[in-house]
RNA sequence: GGGGGCGUAGCCCAAUUGGCAGAGGCAGGGCGCUUAAACCGCCUCCAGUGAGGGUUCGAGUCCCUCCGCCCCUACCA
């Protein structure tokens, strides 16, 4: 394509001008109003992909444009560096982990500079730069001592293809690796955990003051998972002085439960287990804790061999509404990590109860009557109780409260909260991770590494290999060390920390890296925190966003971040996903279009436009065939405006006239327009204005009458101003070829546009006669209620087809319509 | 199974939040420029809003039902 500048001229002249300005440098005394924006930092995967280039583009508009509106804008970036791929690379190119980040990061950076995106590059922070390392071990330490970290013996999802465990978000619905799709196996392993279920009900509630999307809200209360209940007590019928302990949300259900289920890790099922059951019971206990989720529940699924997953214990238990005993079933859709890890059963209220009921032959009993017309098993909704003593013929929810006070009375019921959420797993037996900072002493016990010997930083002599083990557990001049505490010989804990941990406080440091001797200065922190405009991909909407929330909030419990608002991210905004044939562009599954090729062809700006313009920002893109054609209409547009900014083809007249205020009145316009796209993510019409506007410009200055001077000069500034934070570099040369000598235009405040000129002289009312649009009349925008029906009534068009026909009704929405009924 | 979102022209998308369905772009067609083509400039064709029903003076927009696609989640008692 001929275009009328070089655009790798261009655009290399001006991302090195400023680099060298700085003007996106800022401190943390800056007088000005702040704004921090904050792109989610990027895992190093080399080059960028159209991935990072929607998501940095929107970003970069976001700074250029806060800027402009006279604010100091934090616009920091770093690199999320720790993790599987570069280790997994490593393995198979046989070098370090390091190395190949380095080169990953190096590439990355520059393929982001290409795009013209600026940030404050003294504040970068990445995952493996000692210096933070120093500080994310720290933080665990911290967190120990605070009793936020523990360590247990838990069951974890194991990864036989990363040789790693994984969190319980890291594995997909059917019950594989979310990153290598091997299938996930249970293991019992000692791991660290932190305490995020401390702060359940506060990650819950605060979500209801955050501008995020509600989806995302969604999605995090889901996962937190908060149900109301009354945990209460079943008592042995051989031996009434011990109990199960169950948990439900339906205490009014009670005059339904014919069984009650443990689950196969319960504490209680070995005496509950009766000698002529122990065979069956064993068998199931088996299976159940060795087969993988997956198998667990596909037999479910198929709708068959439910009976394989529970069996009877042989004892029974009192249901204490009845005071019946009902049998003890040991299944394994009781989960021994929920709750109490044994429920009472109701078959006729709750499907899974009455499936497994139905498949083993127990009692149904309904206790809530069921709608005329109901079929079915169970019933879940509202409705009489029936069947149930005390509580007959009460609806569902002044039954529960009814339910749980007789519990409170004979049963040691309580009311209780239960959450799905799970303590973080954060242990990882990985090696391109932060080393956790503990030793193993056999006389001390866990003794914390002291501070002055941290960062603890792995190695490079470690021989990498996907067996299974922590690699740093074979490197025996990392594992062999002397305990802190007593100086006799230790052992050092060789797992490395979840790289969540990383960029669950990236956001912190970023805010003053400058402190010594310290992570952050909470009081220069506080400047910048929270996040005004926090920008990323939907895929983050559970995990790292949770994380991060929790880290926060147990940072400014502990005395870490005092003085900082509770939650990190104020305005979070979630990108749409490109799309390549129906599946997600990614590195991972090889079907990436590189901004490479574009970056030759059709500049930086040309795919920033493209990306702004393609559709709403929010909304996932589809890359088709078609995609290229748009894209260079793109880079068409930047021609075009161009060429009229040089003047090309223009003609001039001396003395304003009506056509010049005209244009006058569009170019204002358009201001409010863009700024009011720019404020509400609606970046495609904003463009689509610039578009607009430009057609009329040109036109009109393109005409034989052509334009009047001032008039075209103001047209084109202010064109240049408002595209300045979408494609920043042709407007910076633009402006300075018509500006030489002066500051850039980035450095030029955002526009407002004039009120008087924003104001149409008159506009179209429509006149409808029964919806019919009949006439259309020039009123002045201020017209009232009264005249518009009068004009619309005494318009001769209108006469004619009503043809003195006496209105039923007029409908005046002055100034815009008036709808005669007759 | 549960939760959420989306369906407007051949394609990507607008529509003042209940008021004339079309702002912008892509593709197509025509004309001009050109020896010619590309580039460039101008002009132009194209849907009644997935289907059906309801509320309303008025529905793309609100409410039901259905169809199609997408995302999240999944034994949490």
């Amino acid at each position: 394509m001929a275009r009328p500048f070089d655009v790798t001229t261009v655009e290399e002249k001006w991302q090195a001008r400023w680099l060298d300005e700085g003007n996106y440098e800022v401190d943390n005394d800056d007088p000005r109003e702040r704004f921090y924006a904050l792109c989610m930092y990027p895992y190093p995967s080399g080059a960028a992909h159209q991935g990072h280039v929607r998501n940095y583009t929107f970003g970069d508009l976001v700074v250029r444009y806060q800027t402009m509106l006279g604010k100091a804008v934090l616009s920091p970036l770093g690199f999320d560096s720790f993790g599987l791929p570069a280790e997994n690379a490593a393995i198979k190119a046989g070098s370090h982990p390091r190395l190949f980040t380095d080169a990953r990061m190096h590439e990355l950076k520059k393929s982001l500079r290409r795009l013209g995106a600026v940030y404050d590059w003294r504040r970068e922070v990445y995952s493996h730069d000692p210096e933070y390392m120093r500080w994310s071990q720290t933080i665990f330490l911290a967190f120990l001592e605070a009793g936020l970290a523990y360590r247990a013996e838990a069951p974890v999802n194991w990864c036989p293809g990363c040789s790693t465990v994984l969190a319980n978000e890291q594995v997909l619905a059917d019950g594989t690796c979310e990153r290598s799709g091997d299938l996930v196996e249970r293991k019992n392993l000692e791991q660290w955990f932190f305490k995020i279920t401390d702060y359940a009900e506060e990650l819950l509630h605060d979500l209801d003051g955050l501008e995020w999307p509600e989806r995302v809200k969604t999605m995090q209360r889901n996962w937190i998972g908060r149900s109301e209940g009354v945990e209460f007590d079943l008592p042995l019928a051989h031996d009434p002085a011990q109990a199960l302990r169950v948990f439900t949300t339906r205490p009014d259900t009670g005059f339904g439960v014919t069984y009650a289920v443990v689950a196969p890790e319960h504490p209680l099922l070995e005496r509950l287990t009766t000698d002529d059951e122990r065979a069956n019971v064993r068998a199931l206990v088996e299976r159940a804790t060795s087969e993988s989720e997956l198998e667990r529940t596909a037999s479910s699924d198929a709708g068959e061999g439910l009976e394989m997953r529970g069996a009877f214990t042989g004892s029974f238990v009192i249901n204490p509404f009845t005071n019946e005993p009902v049998p003890v079933y040991v299944a394994d859709y009781v989960l021994g990590t929920y709750g109490t890890g044994a429920i009472m059963a109701v078959p006729a209220e709750d499907e899974r109860d009455y499936a497994f009921a139905s498949a083993f032959g127990l009692p149904i009993v309904r206790t809530t009557q069921p709608p005329d017309g109901f079929e079915g098993g169970a019933y879940t909704g509202d409705g009489e109780h029936i069947n149930s003593g005390f509580l007959n013929g009460l609806d569902v929810v002044t039954a529960k409260a009814r339910a749980a006070e007789y519990l409170a009375e004979h049963a040691r019921g309580i009311h209780k909260v239960n959450y799905r959420l799970r303590d973080w797993l954060v242990s990882r037996q990985r090696f391109w991770g932060c080393p956790i900072p503990i030793v193993y002493c056999d006389v001390c016990g866990i003794v914390p590494v002291p501070e002055d010997q941290l960062p603890v930083v792995a190695p490079d002599d470690v021989t990498l290999e996907a067996n299974g083990q922590s690699p740093l557990a074979t490197h025996e001049g990392f594992r062999d060390t002397t305990c802190p505490v007593c100086g006799l010989p230790a052992r050092r804990e060789t797992d490395t920390m979840d790289t969540f941990t990383d960029s669950s406080w990236y956001y912190l440091r970023f805010a003053d890296p400058f402190t010594p001797g310290r992570a952050f200065d909470p009081v220069q922190v506080a400047k910048w925190m929270p996040v005004d405009q926090y920008i990323g991909g939907i895929e983050h909407a559970i995990l790292h966003l949770m994380y991060a929330r929790f880290y926060l909030k147990a940072l400014v419990d502990i005395g870490l971040a005092t003085g900082l608002p509770r939650e990190p991210f104020r305005r979070l905004f979630t990108q749409g996903m490109i799309r390549l044939a129906g599946s997600k562009m990614s590195k991972s599954k090889g079907n990436l279009v590189a901004p490479e090729q574009y970056y030759e062809t059709v500049g930086a700006d040309g795919l920033r436009l493209f990306h702004l313009f393609v559709g709403p920002p929010a909304d996932d893109v589809d890359w088709t065939d078609q995609t290229d054609e748009l894209i260079e209409g793109c880079a068409r547009f930047i021609d075009r405006f161009y060429r009229l900014a040089q003047h090309d083809d223009v003609n001039f007249h001396d003395g304003l006239d009506e056509g010049d205020v005209e244009v006058r009145r569009a170019v204002h316009r358009t201001v409010a327009k863009v700024t009011e796209g720019l404020e509400r993510w609606s970046y495609n019409t904003a463009v689509a204005a610039m578009m607009e506007l430009f057609n009329t410009v040109s036109k009109w200055a393109r005409s034989d009458r052509g334009a009047e001077r001032a008039t075209l000069d103001e047209a084109i500034d202010l064109m240049l101003t408002l595209l300045a934070p979408m494609t920043p570099h042709v407007t910076a040369e633009l402006w300075e070829q018509r500006h030489p000598g002066e500051p850039g235009v980035h450095l030029q405040k955002w526009p407002v546009a004039d009120p008087d000129l924003v104001r149409a002289s008159t506009i179209t009312m429509v006149v409808q006669v029964n919806g019919k649009v009949r006439a259309r009349l020039e009123v002045p925008p201020d017209i009232t209620m009264a005249d518009a029906a009068t004009e619309a009534m005494e318009d001769a068009a209108i006469c004619a087809v009503l043809a003195g026909a006496t209105p039923k009704r007029i409908v005046a929405r002055p100034p815009r319509l008036v709808n005669i009924i007759v």
